[in-house]
DNA sequence: ATGAAAGCGCTAACAC
DNA sequence: GTGTTAGCGCTTTCAT
């Protein structure tokens, strides 16, 4: 029964008027008195006339959608919770502008397609691309750089160059909690790191050593562990830093996943967080509020991060130059239940 | 300096050939020699053509893309890793068919937007709509059928009427783990359900309740609790039943979250999991594999529930008629740590 | 304040 | 095998 959709000629057809007429109201631009306006508008609602979305496209030549180029873990191990919440940031901002988000995921960990997310904006599926970390890999920026395509990064991996981007103070959360930790009397505090070559891996580590030695007590190199961004690597660290003769009396971990896992290894062990030792992370991801304790952490505020991508992103499409903007977010302590005095 | 990109008659005209042509070598139809073919490959690469998406779908009538009306909860407190599951699975079935994924989700908990999710078909910006709860309303269901547009459903809420859609097996993940804990020698079980009108909600319950029955006992009404989606009504719901005077053995609830709730609310108690109660979950979302001790639950097949969702969006619009098709992805038993042998 | 004409870049029928 | 002719439904000019 679905007959041919009205189209807008049908409607200028319908309300007596031109083409363009019609175009105007829908597009609500001025130059349209107020009977004629209503008039039209009388005739769409009975048409049920509703603007075909390619047309539009290839007339204007504006996608109307923003495409978000992410990572998604096959075994769901990583950063689950994060993608959802940057998501649902970025979601909120566009929809409010009347765009769309198309994904992009990097999936299954094998090498990111980086043709295909380039060919989405050649192709004008959309009309940016928000990239975030690990897809954000020399190959895909060089690509986007050198097409000149529009886009933003969050948390870039390595240095954005003039790609506007959007961060968050990595430094200063590790050092927060590094301080906070200190107050409370810990003077063996072990750190997990993530794997080399990340941006906010390095930033972090840096924040913990270097507030450590402003509190005036050097970093023990034993430790400080790498781990790497999965619940099972948290699980080993946990387990190597506990089983020592000297263990730390707190553990702060890069990430909250592996925070989860250095927890579930001190359950292991028979030790009681936080009487025994206090662990923290980093990120504040849903998970974070699940475990038991809860997991005291830095919080990252993921969603408004994912909003603010896709607010510079919407200004680089209104024509503004943002090249080498860099919206900086701040971090805050969330102390739950994983930390509390130094045993003793 | 991105001048204007190269268009199908750029690349005619560079060939040497009929517009037509190149759109036979770029669609890879027959009825091209190879000499040609090869020349008109080459004008393509040297030119860097690249297909205009927008205007291929106002001429071909088709938009490539699907959309996913999926729920985000603006806390993040439910289905995170469950959403994020089902859409890896659709997007890599799309990905393998050259379709994308339009994201449209219901995010603030607020009533769902209706109108705008129906008129993304309607303004054809996505061919199709994979809808899944809570976002399948009545109004959602009755718009899109009268409008005859077509869509497909995952887990229905309520009776799916004619809709294709794609469920797995509630009851008899239910019952498995039933049957599993009573082999376990639980005698006392506990059940906490959900909120109540949802389909997965009803036959979960009854699959507790008739197994519970075939294995000879009676389900105590008293241990029967109302939680809801969120980790905090398992927080609570786990109080309610471990301070009974008479508490279960084992509590088994409808979904992980909320069984991660009331595991912490054992921890709380100072009860050992799964010594003093075992406690289980639904789902088989990342969190379940994150708790201490690790969840055993019922293993959802998130993933191939969203691609094989996907795969019959794709034979609709092939113009197959897959209206009242169902397809069913079996459950399983997933048995991790916090289920053990009745105490005693 | 309103309208006519000219495409946007492609696919779909049909020729040849 | 290959080319020609029409649109798809809209947004732009530029007139009036």
């Amino acid at each position: 029964m679905s007959r041919r959709s009205a189209t807008m000629q049908d409607v200028a057809t319908a309300a007596g008027v031109a083409l363009k007429t019609v175009s105007r109201v829908v597009n609500s631009e001025a130059g349209v008195s107020d009977a004629t306006r209503e008039r039209v508008e009388a005739a769409i609602a009975e048409l049920g006339y509703v603007p075909n979305a390619p047309a539009r496209r290839l007339a204007g030549g504006r996608a109307g959608l923003l495409g978000l180029v992410s990572f998604v873990d096959p075994h769901g191990d990583a950063g689950v919770g994060a993608t959802a919440e940057l998501q649902r940031g970025a979601l909120a901002r566009c929809r409010a502008e009347g765009l769309g988000i198309l994904l992009h995921p990097w999936i299954d960990g094998g090498p990111l397609d980086v043709e295909s997310a380039l060919r989405l904006i050649e192709q004008r599926s959309v009309d940016a691309l928000i990239v975030t970390p690990p897809a954000d890999t020399p190959e895909l920026l060089g690509g986007l750089r050198e097409l000149d395509l529009p886009h933003v990064l969050i948390s870039p991996s390595e240095d954005a160059g003039d790609s506007p981007q959007v961060v968050c103070t990595e430094r200063r959360g590790t050092r927060d909690m590094t301080r906070y930790l200190h107050s409370l009397g810990h003077r063996r505090i072990a750190f997990v790191t993530g794997p080399p070559g990340t941006a906010a891996r390095r930033e972090r580590l840096d924040g913990f050593i270097s507030s450590l030695r402003e509190a005036g007590s050097e970093p023990d190199p034993g430790l400080i562990v790498q781990g790497s961004t999965s619940f099972r690597s948290g699980l080993s660290s946990g387990r190597l830093l506990l089983d020592r003769s000297d263990p730390p009396t707190a553990i702060l971990c890069w990430l909250d996943e592996v925070a989860a896992g250095v927890l579930a290894a001190a359950h292991q062990l028979g030790l009681s967080v936080p009487t025994d030792v206090s662990i923290a992370g980093h990120g504040d991801v849903p998970l974070a509020g699940r475990t038991w304790p809860a997991l005291s952490t830095v919080r990252q505020p993921l969603a408004d991060m994912g909003a603010a991508a896709a607010g510079l992103a919407l200004r680089a499409l209104r024509g503004e130059a943002i090249a080498g903007t860099c919206v900086e977010l701040r971090t805050e302590l969330v102390i739950r239940e994983t930390t509390a005095n130094a045993p003793g």
